[in-house]
DNA sequence: GATGAATGAGTGTTCATTCAT
DNA sequence: GATGAATGAACACTCATTCAT
């Protein structure tokens, strides 16, 4: 039980380091580098995720967990779903991982997580669908394949024009008015 | 200036193989796999593009050029904007390449097509913007960048939903109207 | 700190191996080969040494320090400086490395061990030119150069004729007497 | 008949580029850079040697025959044969070949040239021993592979100092004055 | 006879995974 | 549990040699 402490902190290290690594030079990194920065030998990674796949799929799991979260605090209001396309996007930094979480590239472990994610989407979804903001036929699958597009237009934009992906998504997803 | 026949056969025939494994599979496709399926030996893959990146920016090259020519024989209507579009999306079946050939990844085998394209495009957008059919505020780079998103977005619909990425895009780069 | 064991008698395994693989075929030999000889996967050999260069140089750095190490013991007695050339010759049976290792052709690894070599040598040299027996206007980098030399000479005489290069060499290094 | 003008004139400019290539570069440089810088195709060079061995080996027979005619050229005064030993290292710079020639490592096509040169040489060194200048001890083998040594020695000496290998070499090759 | 494209075995090197310590 | 050395299958690329034209 004691020297549990230690796997603990040092999963949360491996995790960390994964998430930045995969964030900033892609799945490719040798996992050896990630021992590295998490300060532990390539050994402990592979005990903790046994295989690179297994730890990419934790990072976005945790990830998916963390915007599963968010998106409960979140209220019903019709804007509420738009508000969280943008923490979606913004938390969206190292789309490289997050933009293949958001199709089915996800490895078993992270299952429940997307699961979690997906429930919490749809709320919000139905919500401003609801209230007739949204156009009501798309599904939550769609907006997320529309969610990475988008990350993957915002990585390609100029830092000073970030946002420009997201905005016209969401002019293009608004409900167009009666008259049409 | 005979034996040439050979060598133009296989150069396509490599390309072929080269546009349908990366398309497919990503540019992580072993070149051996390549040479095989286009019935070459390895050595013959390297004659022709002396390095992997070579390669793959023939590919994109290629690929770009064709798209060049589309949008030359495209008059200058407003809506011709938009035929391109989704011309281009529908040809970016393969758009592992294709989505890295919107951003700067392109080897310099690729500056001159990429240059033709370039041009061409400038000329719709630039029509389509002066007809007031579309936000006069977007570049042609940055349309570009929302180009791939909507490749990526498209590559995760289900086939009977094709369209719908490019659908929400167009939308939401139409200008807005006065009223608003 | 125990399981250095492993790593320290794979390295010097490899050493061997690679000193008896450079001697004997020079230093084209695949590294494969080397790694089979050694016992050890062709893996290990690039913990150990990242590159073939730095193997090479290893190899050489070793003799280098060998040869230091002997020259340090032998006194500065005229005839010494002779002593020891005979030493390096006979110890020069795997020549094709340690020819390379008297001139320039020695990769960064092997430098302070070069220097340590040639500390211990122009002693010995200065010593025998002090004393009269050697040629006065011959430096350290010139006798090795005829080392080389030597040793090329030697690696093709037949075995009953060994030492005839380096008596000639020896002969010609003699200070020449007054009288001429 | 009238073809053959071009097959001749082929087969020397690739020897002439052999012979620069292997002399600058070492043996190792690639075909078809000796191709290229031959003005012909890859095939032709093997068309005129079936084997990169066989070129090697006719580089070194050309200049073996080169050497021979200029041994009989020579009279047999005593010192003619310190001269023919200093044109021999003069003509030596591309030596990385010569110095193969002058052990065992000449293909089967060298065989004939090699006994040409051997003749010329013998005769040489016969009338130096009669007049009492060289070693009586010494034979026509082994002062090739003293020569060999020397050629490795010069190439490893500055520009300013060359000949001094060559120097040492002739005063231990003298015969020891009666004194001794 | 000449050409140069095609071949394919071989090389150095990387990296996910296993395993002795 | 952790460590990091060992493994070995890949991979991109080179080059002597063959062969269609």
């Amino acid at each position: 039980m004691s020297p549990r402490a230690d796997a603990v902190r040092n999963r949360a290290r491996i995790l960390t380091a994964a998430r930045e690594a995969f964030g900033r030079d892609g799945v490719d990194v040798p996992l050896d580098t990630i021992a590295e920065r998490a300060g532990v030998g390539a050994g402990t990674v592979h005990r903790h995720f046994p295989t690179k796949e297994a730890l990419i799929g934790a990072v976005i799991a945790d990830r998916l967990d963390q915007l599963a979260g968010r998106a409960a605090e979140l209220g019903d209001q019709a804007e509420d779903f738009f508000i969280y396309l943008a923490e979606l996007v913004d938390s969206g930094r190292d789309n490289l991982v997050l933009s293949a979480a958001l199709d089915g590239t996800i490895g078993t472990e992270g299952a429940a997580s997307a699961a979690r994610l997906s429930g919490a989407f749809d709320s919000l979804l139905a919500a401003a669908q609801g209230a007739g903001v949204v156009r009501a036929d798309v599904t939550a699958a769609e907006v997320h394949a529309i969610l990475a597009g988008v990350l993957a237009t915002e990585s390609r934009l100029p830092p000073e024009r970030r946002g420009l992906g997201l905005e016209v998504a969401i002019a293009g997803l608004r409900a167009s008015p009666p008259s049409r």
